[in-house]
DNA sequence: TTGAAAGCGCTAACAA
DNA sequence: TTGTTAGCGCTTTCAA
């Protein structure tokens, strides 16, 4: 334990209350919420005494019976698949920034890509009673669902659209950012495609929208490698050496569920002396911080993260307001960023 | 709000206590919260009955209330420079796994550098009442030493070590890594050296360190550069041109803060042709995911992420169960581990 | 401007 | 094995 000087005992100022400051500032407990709340409805003598009790006493206000008392708890619940993914934790920071600086605080939990331990989360959660929750993805078990609604709170889910949302939904759509990778690899002249996947539902989706597009723009499928591990440069290598095995063809377009893959790639292309784009030209997701500073630079598909983050902090400010909120659907679109890899 | 179907009233499930549970069941609220915290000290008809009619209901029992009345809130405040930083995410993800399976919850927060912000952040979290709180780092205010030692809740610094914890510290020396590094390159025959350094106390600390060390071994101290922006990939490349802008010496080593640094040294060195280790050796730290895979691979500084979110852990779990814990410092130490760059 | 009273939904004794 | 009684520390009326 946190220990105050030995010989005194735990001040534990869990143990100080409102009741406390109050005897201190010869008022009642109510005032003392009162000064704490809205100290225009307290006079200034008052005022002034109460918050040099606080002062003197480190006052802590007791969150949990506020929120108990008033059910609001001034928390978010917010579920993402992994906080070492940093697509999702950088979303998470602007949605939190914005939050804190209206008095919420977040409660972060990671679920992987378990629609069991989402549920469970979501119900540990729950028991906390969060003014509103954040989810990540649009798919959720029939249980998770169910909580959600009988909890009667707003729900914005993030990273993905959906025309069905619990409550809300602020993303973009992955089919199309597929899709829109193909057009461009087309056009720009590729005639042959591949593509390496994670073992993650929306990465499966982006591929598939772009394999059928260029499927039928060029007549073939594009050869595809799935890989179960995380997205790390280290498999992104290895796909690249598995894909050369394959005898992908020269000037083959490879289409990655990441930068991180996609940056592999390139490190791959270099040790064996292969030009990029001439020999392989890569497209990565998500325009992360290095994709810009890769030799060559990669060309990859841009999600505005902070921007989403700040919509969908919006989206649930706004439904603590408003009356009868609208279903939202917010598509925050992503952008095929051109630079030097393809 | 998410909405219930159209007509029906929200059962907004805050709304079904522990008492419409019992009247369900035929039993009083209290039977119901035993059943729930020591089944075994309820009939199994009873508890049959009781189980159902929560599921019937989809009840989930109020934390809030809970804790308030036992004081244990079974929440851990977490306090972190940064989330979208790798280094502090997965420190934090074996943390919260442990203390999850232990029914703990993590409530997030990111703090930066400011001390301010510390302390308000600290007294967020302490108003809800954390049965302990994780830090990043030995250095925090006076003010948030006082209120966290007020508390009287079990509280572990991380990522640093100090023979004066608030109450317990897991982490390694950053100095002596720095030095390590010095010695390490010393002894590999590196007669120059130069430092990169991202403007965060910790790496300056590992800075001084090493171009102390290295100093008064070769005789000179080591050139610096500091990079207040964050540790990128980018900055890395901008900082080798600098450096040899400056009239670096051929076969210098570059001790960097991090390894997005020296990926980022390894880069702009391929891309000028130069050759690594031989025209410029690179250390790096932090040994992230791709340090084992660049070209050439990265010798850095590894720490045991995982394992120190574990011993931190631990710790706190301790003394959740000890009576009288004593101050601990756990050094979880590094290694330096040698691959190509270096 | 201040206070009194009631209660938020639980847990913790203590009884029966 | 179950129930009764008291709170936990606040917010919310309503009254003064």
């Amino acid at each position: 334990m946190a220990r105050p000087p030995a010989g005194s005992r735990p001040p534990r100022n869990g143990g100080v209350t409102m009741a406390d400051i109050g005897r201190l500032a010869g008022v009642t407990q109510v005032t003392v919420s009162r000064a704490l709340s809205t100290p225009s409805k307290v006079s200034p003598q008052t005022l002034e005494r109460i918050r040099d009790a606080i002062r003197r006493t480190g006052y802590v206000p007791n969150a949990l019976a506020g929120a108990l008392a008033s059910s609001r708890s001034r928390l978010i619940a917010a579920l993402v698949p992994s906080v070492t993914n940093i697509v999702y934790s950088s979303l998470l920071h602007a949605f939190s920034d914005i939050m804190w600086s209206h008095g919420y605080q977040i409660m972060l939990s990671e679920v992987g890509a378990d629609p069991e331990r989402e549920e469970q989360a979501i119900a540990a959660h729950l028991s906390r009673r969060p003014d509103a929750v954040l989810l990540t993805g649009v798919h959720h078990s029939p249980g998770a669902r169910l909580m959600l609604v009988n909890a009667g709170i707003p729900v914005v889910e993030v990273w993905d659209l959906t025309e069905t949302p619990i409550d809300c939904c602020v993303g973009f759509s992955h089919e199309n950012a597929g899709r829109a990778a193909a057009d461009f690899a087309w056009q720009a002249g590729y005639r042959s495609a591949a593509t390496v996947t994670a073992a993650e539902e929306r990465a499966r989706r982006r591929r598939d929208a772009f394999a059928d597009r260029f499927g039928s723009l060029s007549g073939s499928r594009p050869a595809g490698l799935d890989f179960g591990r995380a997205a790390t440069l280290g498999s992104g290598r290895a796909a690249l050496a598995r894909l050369l095995e394959q005898g992908m063809a020269p000037g083959t377009v490879v289409f990655c569920s990441s930068d991180q893959f996609a940056q592999g790639i390139l490190v791959e292309a270099a040790a064996r002396g292969l030009a990029v784009p001439r020999d392989v030209a890569v497209i990565g997701f998500g325009d992360q911080d290095f994709a810009a500073s890769t030799e060559p630079s990669l060309t990859t598909i841009r999600i505005d993260r902070q921007h989403l983050g700040r919509v969908a902090a919006e989206a649930l400010l706004d439904r603590f307001a408003a009356e009868a909120p609208g279903p939202g659907v917010h598509d925050v679109g992503f952008t095929l960023t051109r630079r030097n890899s393809a």
